[in-house]
DNA sequence: CGCGGCTTTGATGTTCATCAAGTAAAGTGG
DNA sequence: CCACTTTACTTGATGAACATCAAAGCCGCG
């Protein structure tokens, strides 16, 4: 993990983030945030910790994930670059009850927490981008977790390649950034079973394989699955 | 459905919702939200139309549902008095994507959601504390959401009673406001699963159940069950 | 180059949904 | 208010879906 320096001026975060602030709040926000870098694989938020900062992503892919209270550990969700990092929570919880990692190499922008409420409780405007973007983000979590519930196990996978290639990569060839046993942790499934399920797409020329490498051949029968199964 | 009058000044609502308000405020909502009373059983929202409103559940137990694409009808939550009786979208869809049915008697309090808006530009303060309301309740959905995805049938069914005798009644002796076929819907599974599985509850002196009155026996092993499968 | 984690396939058993069939309760219309 | 209809509840039998267990090949990393 490192530190970086970087130009709010010039950075495509503050037009969503600080759309509605002031000149002068910009450049305060400038000089007080932090940019780290994360190297897949590390750990930016670890389930416990006490919450000080406000978060986005600025490049990489994070997921979120916790420890259940039986035990398992599950994933909430991938959030992509322009998605802010921890979840809701934060304005309502001392301490995070969820981690992040990094799934590729990734960028993160933090403002301490205490900084963001002062702006919000100073400027409705910017209080209600950031109202619009939680909500838009929690309810991106709670239909996806209840679609993913409704299916079954050809009907989850099929749903989780279409995430895949539409909400993140936006193409039919993209390299998976999860193991097989996160898709199973997404899922709800054995990772032995998301193996079985896509070497089946693979023979029904559903999808091609390599590794990592996914390939989309036949979208219109994916989502076909997803929908009925 | 039958519209009432209401006096703000004395409403418990006020205390959460108008918190940060200024008396101005509080005196032009007083005049321009609508109070409604729904039997049990009657619609409230209606998935698929405009969302217009914003709105507090003053009395009773509503829950919130929705079909998912694949034909399902999918239990999200079961709100309580002083939650919020829509999610997170109202700030960010413009269609709502779940309907809400009253599962008691209960009473609403709406106000236009324009006006919420422009309050919410004018005061920080008040807007801050709809941020942390809002954020504590998608929490909750998605904890418990992710609760009972990891559980299997006797431990999400030990999960449910849990969160009624804590949750909603505060007690070990209820009436469920809920058919087995909408803890079905709630947890996921069938509902002859939800009765064999309570069934062997009661066999077990777990739970005492006439119709729908239940009465936890021993809340120690439940917890246990919950916490174990 | 060897160790541990990831991937893959097969065999087996458990969990759970489905189907069926009957009872009880609750609403509906004459 | 009672016959009638519908919805909710319950139990058992069966089969399908899925997890678990086992074993082996692969790949990346120290």
């Amino acid at each position: 993990m490192n530190d970086l320096t970087c130009n709010c001026e010039i950075c495509e975060l503050k037009d969503i983030f600080l759309k509605h602030a002031s000149t002068s709040d910009v450049e305060n926000i400038c000089n007080i945030k932090v940019e780290k870098e994360y190297k897949s694989g590390e750990i930016i938020v670890n389930q416990g910790e006490e919450i000080n900062d406000f978060s986005y992503l600025k490049k990489g892919l994070v997921k979120l994930f916790r420890l259940g209270s039986t035990g398992k550990e599950q994933i909430i969700s991938i959030a992509k670059p322009l998605d802010f990092v921890n979840l809701l929570s934060i304005f309502s919880d001392k301490y995070y009850n969820y981690s992040v990692s990094a799934i590729a190499d990734s960028i993160i922008c933090s403002i301490k927490l205490d900084e963001v409420k002062r702006l919000i409780l100073g400027n409705g405007r910017f209080a209600f981008s950031i109202i619009e973007k939680m909500s838009r983000t929690s309810d991106k979590i709670i239909i996806d977790s209840l679609e993913i519930k409704q299916r079954q196990v050809f009907g989850r996978v099929a749903y989780i390649l279409l995430f895949f290639s539409n909400y993140i990569f936006s193409g039919n060839l993209f390299e998976l950034p999860v193991t097989r046993k996160e898709i199973a942790e997404i899922t709800g499934m054995t990772t032995e079973n998301i193996i079985r399920t896509m070497s089946t797409f693979r023979q029904d020329n559903i999808i091609r394989i390599n590794g990592k490498t996914i390939e989309i051949l036949d979208k219109a029968r994916l989502l076909k699955i997803s929908e009925v199964s």
